[in-house]
DNA sequence: ACATCGTATAACCTTTTGGTTATATGATAA
DNA sequence: TTATCATATAACCAAAAGGTTATACGATGT
């Protein structure tokens, strides 16, 4: 299932989106920059790729991960189009008010 | 610990946040708009509170729910600046090499 | 007074999450 | 060719997440 708000959640990941977001890297300088195990980011790894967040490259032993930023521009975009529609709501709700000539009932 | 990461990354409490955010509503209501129990539903709106993202407030049998929509406002703010980090880095990588005098040089 | 309604809570269950260690495999450097 | 390095994977674990049912409790309508 595909989930951003899931593949967000984790600092870690978040973390990881940010330092492929620079440059390409390899798994082992990405689990450089955690104190947790090779296995463990590599989890991390999987689920951003199964979220299509990262791209996965082979090269010899290495294997470089980038972020796929028109997948997660997207993503994004539907997010602060969920959560902006709740914070705009009171102020749609202040405007149907406003248009409304129910100005002089109570609260 | 607070996490807004946490509190919004479930649908069910997305669509509490968004129902509150138009009006106060009583568990019951709020109840009738999933196919959960109430004690489940409960228990989201115990992390809601948890997160200090909707307020309680009782009135004899009933309980009523409401966003705090500045504290809502702030996390969301601090998370638009996190994620949309991620997404300008390539721009300010590509401003610094523009501004750097290192035109010449490979990839 | 009593039934009912809205809410709270306890006990329980399954699945997911996030981690570990141990080990295998495949590419490369010495 | 052998040791080493980067990655993959299996087996395991604890805790958290998300749900259930049963039941208690207090406020309210009859």
């Amino acid at each position: 299932m595909t989930d951003f708000y899931r593949a967000i959640s984790d600092p870690i990941r978040r973390r990881t989106l940010t330092l492929v977001s620079h440059k390409e890297l390899t798994q082992s300088e990405l689990v450089a920059n955690f104190s947790i195990s090779q296995p463990a980011l590599k989890k991390h790894l999987a689920i951003l790729i199964e979220e299509n967040l990262i791209t996965e490259r082979r090269d010899g032993r290495y294997c470089f991960y980038r972020l796929k930023r028109e997948v997660f521009y997207d993503h994004y975009q539907k997010l602060q189009h969920e959560l902006g529609s709740i914070l705009e709501n009171k102020l749609v709700k202040l405007k149907d008010y406003l248009e409304e000539d129910n100005n002089g009932e109570s609260h």
